[in-house]
DNA sequence: TATATTTGCAACCGAATAGTTTCATAAAAA
DNA sequence: TTTTTATGAAACTATTCGGTTGCAAATATA
C-alpha cells in the first residue's frame, strides 16, 4: 500500500491523532481514549501515520510512545507554497486598488 | 455526501487539476486533455471540488470555466498554524543552541 | 432544420477504506 | 508461575472511491 501524506491527512481520526501528539508523546490507549472507537481501528490509523512516516514510535518496556514527526507536515506547508504565492500577489494587487482610491479621494 | 476540503486534496488527480486551474479558468474539456483518463473521470472530480467550493463555474454558453476559489486554499494553511508554530519553537531552540556553540568557540 | 459539440448525470464495477471482532505475543504484576 | 495489561495483526463487512460506458440536454454550426 502506498501511502502519501495527503491521503493521510483526509481522515478526522488522524488530523485529531496528529494534533494530540503534536503536544506530547501518547500510548495507543491513551490516544484511543480520545475517540468513540476501538482501540484496533485507532492503532490501525496509527500504522498508516506511522508507513507514511508522520509519525514515529519510541519503545519503552511493553509501551510504544507515538509522537509527530513535524518535518513531515512541512510537506504539506511545501505543497501550499504555490498558492501561497497566488493569494498574497492577489492580495497585493487589492492593496493597490486601495491606495489608488484613497489618492483619488485626495 | 458531506464534502471536505481535506478529502478533496487527497487525491492526486484532484491535487493536479487545483494546479492547472489556479493560473487561469478552464473548460472540462481542456483540463481532462492533461490527463490519461475519460472526460467523465475529470467531470466527477470537478464535481467532488465544486461541491466543497474549492472551484467557482463560470458558464459561457454552452462551455463552463472552471477557477481556483483561492481563499479555500486558506483554510488548509489556517489548519497548518498550529503545527507551523511547533516547528518554529523548534528551529529557534536550534538557533539558540547554535549560538552557544558559536559563543563558546570564540 | 439537421448535425456536431460540450457538458453533466446515472448505472455499474473492482478496489480501497474504516470500522468491527477475535486472536497472538510479550512484558509487568500478582 | 499465573494472571493481567499493552499492543499489533488477521479476518470479516459495509460503505466509499475512482474509474468506466451509455445517455440526455443544451448550445453552436452546417
Amino acid at each position: 500500500m502506498r501511502r502519501d501524506i495527503f491521503q493521510a491527512i483526509a481522515d478526522p481520526t488522524r488530523r485529531a491523532i496528529i494534533t494530540l501528539i503534536a503536544i506530547h508523546a501518547m500510548t495507543p490507549n491513551a490516544i484511543a481514549d480520545n475517540f468513540d472507537m476501538t482501540r484496533q481501528a485507532v492503532s490501525k490509523h496509527l500504522r498508516i501515520l506511522t508507513e507514511c512516516e508522520l509519525v514515529k514510535q519510541e519503545y519503552q518496556g511493553r509501551e510504544i510512545y507515538y509522537s509527530l514527526e513535524i518535518d513531515k507536515m512541512k510537506e504539506i506547508d511545501k505543497w501550499l507554497e504555490q498558492f501561497r504565492k497566488i493569494w498574497e500577489t492577489r492580495f497585493s494587487q487589492l492593496d493597490k486598488v486601495l491606495s489608488t482610491i484613497k489618492k483619488h479621494k485626495k
